[in-house]
This record gives C-alpha cells, sequence and structure tokens, in this order.
RNA sequence: GCCCGGGUAGCUCAGUUGGUAGAGCACAUGACUGAAAAUCAUGGUGUCGGCGGUUCGAUUCCGUCCCCGGGCA
C-alpha cells in the first residue's frame, strides 16, 4: 500500500493485486484482513473479495486471474503490485502448473466421502507411485491424487511433468519477503484476532454460517470462522473462541514463515527484521525500479 | 482442626503390581504442483510437591510437612 502510494507520488500508477486465498472471498472482509475502502486511499484494487463464498478458487483459477489483471496494469502503463501471502498463488503465477484439466465434479465428490485409510488404499491400487511418496495421513494430497487419476485416466506425477501459464519469464520481478521476529510476530497475531472480534468478525461468521455451505469449503475453514463458529453455536465461550482463533493465526504464521523462508528463490530478498522498517524495504524496492 | 480428592512436561492429564516416565495441545524444525488461512512429517520437553524412612534400587510403599480443591465442624 504504502508502496503503491509512493509510486503514485512519484508519477507511477499502480495496481494492487491480492495474492492471499482468503481475500479473494467476499463472505470474508474482517476475518481475512481485507483493506477496507478507506486503506484502499483511492488506488485501484483487484482481485479482493472477487469470489463469492459458495465456489472455491484455485491456485490457477487465481493465477489465471492474476494474470489478466496484470496484462490490464501493464497496458495501461501501470505497475501491478502484488500484495498476500499464498505462496502456492505466486508459484503457480510465476512457475505455472501442470495443466490439469477440471475434475468432474461426481468424482470429486466421490473421492472427498471416502475416510483417509480407504482413500489412502484406493490410490494404492490406482497411483502407486503417489501413495508410496505421500504419507498415509496425507488427505488432502492422496484426496487431490485420487481425483486426479479417476477423473482424468492419468497420473497426478505424469501431469507434474509439464508446467504452463507461468510468467515468472517475461515479467521484470522485485519481490520482498518479510520475516519479522518470531516473538513480535505472535504477539500481533494475537492483537490482530482480537481486534477482528471486536470489529464485526462474529457478524460476518453469523452471515456465513446462514448460508449452510458445505463445510470443507475454503471459506469455512478460514481462520477464525470454526473458531467463533463454535462459540455461535454454543460449543464453548466467547473466550475460548478467541483462544483458538488467536492460536490458529499464530500456527498459519509460522506456515507462512517457512513458506516463504525456503520456497521462494534465494535471490528474493528477505527482511529480518525486529521492527518492520518499512521505509528501508521500500527505499529498496524504489532504488531497484529506478524511480529514487 | 477433622475427612475426602489432588500435586507428574509450558498447559490439560495418563502411567509406573518398586528398575528414574508418556499422550494431546503449546513450542521448535521442516515438507508443500489446482479447495494452501489447506494438509502433513520430525523433535526435546521433566528435581514425577519438599524432607526423611524401608529397599540393591522409590516418582511408585511408609512417615511427615507444604500447596490446591471440595466437604464437615
Amino acid at each position: 500500500m504504502r508502496l503503491a502510494l509512493a509510486l503514485e507520488q512519484r508519477g507511477r500508477p499502480a495496481v494492487v493485486i491480492n495474492a492471499d486465498s482468503a481475500q479473494v472471498y467476499a463472505d470474508l472482509a474482517v476475518l481475512s484482513a481485507r483493506p477496507t475502502k478507506a486503506e484502499m486511499h483511492g488506488l485501484p484494487h483487484r482481485l479482493f473479495g472477487t469470489w463469492d463464498g459458495a465456489a472455491a478458487c484455485s491456485a490457477a483459477d487465481w493465477a489465471a486471474a492474476a494474470r489478466t489483471e496484470i496484462t490490464a496494469a501493464h497496458a495501461g502503463g501501470a505497475v501491478p503490485i502484488l500484495v498476500g501471502g499464498t505462496g502456492l498463488y505466486l508459484r503457480t503465477l510465476l512457475d505455472g502448473i501442470a495443466p490439469v484439466p477440471a475434475i468432474d465434479p461426481a468424482v470429486r465428490q466421490m473421492v472427498r466421502t471416502l475416510d483417509i485409510a480407504d482413500a489412502y488404499a484406493t490410490l494404492q491400487t490406482e497411483d502407486p507411485a503417489r501413495a508410496a511418496v505421500l504419507h498415509p495421513a496425507d488427505s488432502a494430497r492422496i484426496a487431490r491424487s485420487l481425483e486426479v487419476v479417476r477423473s482424468t485416466g492419468r497420473t497426478l506425477a505424469d501431469w507434474q511433468g509439464e508446467h504452463s501459464g507461468g510468467i515468472g519469464e517475461g515479467v521484470e520481478l522485485h519481490p520482498a519477503i518479510l520475516l519479522p521476529d518470531r516473538q513480535a510476530l505472535y504477539a500481533r497475531c494475537d492483537l490482530r484476532f482480537a481486534r477482528m472480534v471486536e470489529s464485526g468478525a462474529i457478524t460476518e461468521v453469523t452471515a456465513l454460517l446462514a448460508r449452510n455451505l458445505d463445510p470443507a469449503l475454503p471459506v469455512m475453514r478460514a481462520i477464525g470462522v470454526p473458531d467463533i463458529a463454535g462459540y455461535l453455536q454454543a460449543a464453548w465461550s466467547l473466550d475460548e473462541a478467541i483462544r483458538r482463533g488467536a492460536q490458529a493465526t499464530r500456527n498459519y504464521a509460522k506456515r507462512q514463515y517457512t513458506w516463504f523462508r525456503r520456497q521462494p528463490p534465494g535471490a528474493w530478498p528477505r527482511f529480518e527484521t525486529e521492527n518492520f522498517d518499512y521505509g528501508a524495504i521500500l527505499e529498496t524496492i524504489l532504488r531497484k525500479v529506478g524511480l529514487t
């Protein structure tokens, strides 16, 4: 955001593009910490709250939409600024992904009703190589592998031999990874969740529950949703809901930390700071873009 | 003061017919190719409340003291 403003001040229009897998959903404004109208400062923001919670936005769905937005920004002479924390989304955008066609909904449905042991056993017969690589408890990857062989007749590893759709080669990239002090980060997680509850998270979850969506959908599993839902359904107290939500936020922060520290190319600059020195980070990026 | 229950990992607890202990969570580290705020893996947690006694050996049995909860006076 501050980068976008800084660019504007220097005569370079900017477009802020969301790269966060929860901020894409219309149903999650408070709980995904989506920027408010005021926080957008009148600058163009894309892919924030674009998907309805009844749909699941996949990494490839997002990457395709982001590609369109980036092309449009470039066409308009603007600098696209990708913000947010979903590593897989960014990787898909830059490196592309295996061109697996859409999965037959019936297959998807069926695969996901199997219990984990049955699903794993089935995978062992239908795609033994993949089963051998996966841990028998890794429900998400087992389900994905199974739905791919069943629906396409080809194994996931087979598909993954190809990549398509990446734009990494064709763009000038100025990445910045923030790695704040762990204790400070956790303290902010606690504060962040408490503030969400104070500013409408409960109302948001109430509305979401009223939609009676499939509990397996991403919106229903977003941090804070199950925690506050438990409170609304009288399974636990509000204090307990806040405790759980804050804890889930911390656990997630740690996973993000590991992903961004280790997955992106070593050349991407990491900013390990005790205090977020946004000024210094901005300076670095602006210098690289040649605007200082 | 008396009676009962309890004191074991950061937290909640299990357990040891006497051979110095283990689960979940937290925490740490890591994996990650189409629901990724998802999913999963690995790892150490320690005066077993204190002090004495019995014993080759006590966290376990005995005594005593301390602390917490409940009850009775």
